[in-house]
DNA sequence: TATTGTTATACTCTATAACTATA
DNA sequence: TATAGTTATAGAGTATAACAATA
């Protein structure tokens, strides 16, 4: 058995080009929302509400990974510019119900377009196959490894 | 024309889920690498010196996409280990080479199987075909965007 | 007493920029 | 004067835990 030499271009594991790839994604994502005065955790934070509204803050905390207390802030600086707003429960006034307005909702079609721009930017170099083909393979990973639908499981720190 | 009803289940585009998937194998690679009482960037940081030794730490920074400032820390942290060395250039004393050690090619040893373990963990839902599948479109797609092979570009932010 | 949301505090991490030594 | 490396400082961002309102 002879000691391995010095691998100097070790080819990375489809692992490592995923957290890379995804890094990168995620940063040209980042600059394309700038471009709405959005930071990448406000726009998962629409996301969410806009994929289930009503929910109170525990529960979106608990569903985005993040403690309640950040949310907070977060909560504050998209409802400041008013596209969020919080509902009290008339039933149970502890609880704030998290709703997108309409300003929220026209937002959201704006992020939906972005993201189909940023798709389109990533994955120029597929063809429409060979895109379908990756996204399914995609798919059937994030649901072996238990990701939850739409959610970015590094939210807690965007 | 109609309006476009509330899109609840949106499917997630396949950058999306590059982003998403990156971050969960960011994270789970971080819980093994831990295991060798290594961080993410003193893991990256210990790769990009196997994979080009004796560059000055000015050069590592640019590669890394990082101020040279935050590399002393780093490097410091790996080099009271015994991992690595800084080698004085007697031509220019200003200018401070980085080797491996004996320990640290060892340790790199040991974090490529843990790497190997990693893809293994992450890919296990698809067959040998699909993974090369989705690895060859992994490479195109990272080829095509630019990214630096071996080298993670959110190192900034591990 | 328990729970929701909020605020306060302390801590970690980082970049910027000043500083030292070499050139 | 310019450059490599280092150190100091200040700022951003976070989690933990204390707090107020409601149940």
């Amino acid at each position: 058995m002879v000691a391995s030499a010095p691998r100097l271009e070790d080819p990375p594991g489809a692992a490592f080009l995923l957290a890379a790839l995804g890094a990168h994604a995620a940063a040209r994502f980042t600059e394309r929302i700038a471009a709405l005065d959005l930071t990448p955790a406000q726009t998962g934070l629409l996301r969410a509400i806009a994929a289930d509204p009503g929910q109170s803050q525990q529960t979106m905390a608990q569903l985005l990974g993040t403690p309640p207390s950040r949310l907070v802030g977060l909560v504050d600086s998209v409802a400041d510019r008013g596209l969020v707003e919080r509902r009290r429960n008339p039933g149970d006034r502890r609880l704030h119900a998290l709703y997108l307005t309409e300003d929220g909702e026209a937002l959201m079609e704006r992020i939906s377009t972005v993201g189909r721009e940023h798709d389109e930017a990533i994955l120029r170099s597929l063809d429409a196959g060979d895109q379908a083909r990756l996204r399914a393979l995609l798919l059937r990973v994030a649901e072996d490894q238990g990701l939850t639908p739409g959610v970015h499981p590094g939210f807690r720190h965007l």
